[in-house]
DNA sequence: ATTGATGTTCTGTTACTTCTGAAAGAACAG
DNA sequence: CTGTTCTTTCAGAAGTAACAGAACATCAAT
């Protein structure tokens, strides 16, 4: 039963302990038992070529840029499936565990990038991922800002605040520093604006400098 | 004579074993060799504090991007001396291994934001970081995007080659592999231009940018 | 050739992250 | 209430990356 895609179960693998001396006897829960499972293998998406694909890359991407590799996967899958998955097939779909599908999915989840629904008939959760690819890097994009540029922001003011004038060297240390602060105040000013734009418009702004790029060349 | 901070050496420290009955006798080579320890104690830049908060910040962001937290401490203490550093002074100032110092200078080196340069009447080599931040994060965010972007794109588009149409659900993931890959490739138009552009230009834009938002903020 | 100083490569250890399986907890159906 | 299904939490195992120290290589001076 485990092995899913190697063999469909036998209803003899959901009989029960209630065999009588002259033969088995199959319950209707025995009989519904069966016919759930095999249609739980048959719903269950098996994994294209090019599924695997997309998936393996994404999650060794995710490991460069510091995000956990099951992580990345789980996302890869819920953006390539057209519908929700639930927590069980993800794990078996990427043969992970099931605890580690529960905090992986958590953690996309604060991104606000995967959120669960609710599919009628059924009391699992699911979940899916945003669609929009522009809208979930922005929201990445974002969220890493917050944690990393803004605090890096604070760290170099507090280190011109503390710079001790009559220190050998403050002169140079504080030309640095400001040159880096600089910088962050910069990157933080264009991440302002762009967020400010809808989606559209980045997008626009960018196809404009496309084709203004190709009249030049070909003029 | 290791515990650089605590105490200076006394000549007794370089004292050989030609010692004679009557007493010590103290050669030239010592005597030069015990100048020369404390000469390299008084240059050896003791850090201050601000430069400590720096650097330790630097390396904790470092590992969050995916950059070995000691590479990202060197880069940081040589963005902030004012003099090239020799690979002991790094790796006695930030307590690594002079093996550690010498890959990490390495991996700074084939960025192209760390090089080495020569000091006369020195024969170690002494290494010195680029000083221009934005040519810097130029550089870095050159080299990963063709590290990490251009293999994605290559991906994506093989992905999109390989696809069957006759498969189940292929319409669907084209869509998804169609809409990553317009995203990818809308970055690397971006990078491009931005490349295009010397540093100075890229910097007047964001600050109109500024100025506009607050022209506008105040009308 | 020898010695000492400097720089690099290799290897085993350490520290850290990720992952699993078990167990507890929560939601639900009967 | 009781058993079932699903989810989360947690402790320890497994795997990975960083690191120190040793061995090796290079070079300069003599």
């Amino acid at each position: 039963m485990r092995d899913r895609a190697s063999r469909l179960p036998g209803v003899a693998d959901f009989a029960r302990e209630s065999d009588t001396p002259t033969g088995r006897v199959l319950d209707f829960c025995v009989v519904f038992q069966y016919i759930q499972s095999v249609l739980k293998v048959l719903i269950m998406a098996e994994l294209t070529g090019v599924q695997k694909q997309y998936i393996l890359h994404w999650g060794e991407m995710g490991t460069r840029w510091g995000i956990n590799r099951t992580v990345a996967q789980i996302h890869a899958l819920l953006y390539l499936s057209p519908r929700a998955l639930a927590a069980e097939e993800i794990a078996e779909t990427l043969s992970v565990a099931r605890s580690n599908v529960s905090t992986s999915i958590r953690e996309l989840e604060t991104w606000g990038i995967v959120r669960a629904v609710h599919v009628l008939g059924d009391r699992r959760e699911h979940y899916e991922s945003m669609k929009d690819v522009w809208e979930m890097f922005r929201l990445v994009i974002e969220q890493r800002k917050r944690r990393e540029i803004d605090p890096t922001r604070e760290m170099l003011r507090r280190c011109l605040a503390d710079l001790d004038p009559h220190e050998a060297g403050a002169d140079y240390t504080r030309l640095r520093l400001e040159a880096m602060a600089g910088f962050f105040e910069a990157v933080t000013e264009l991440h302002d604006q762009m967020k400010r734009l809808p989606t559209g418009t980045v997008r626009k702004l960018l196809r404009m400098g496309t084709k203004m790029k190709k009249v030049k060349a070909a003029g």
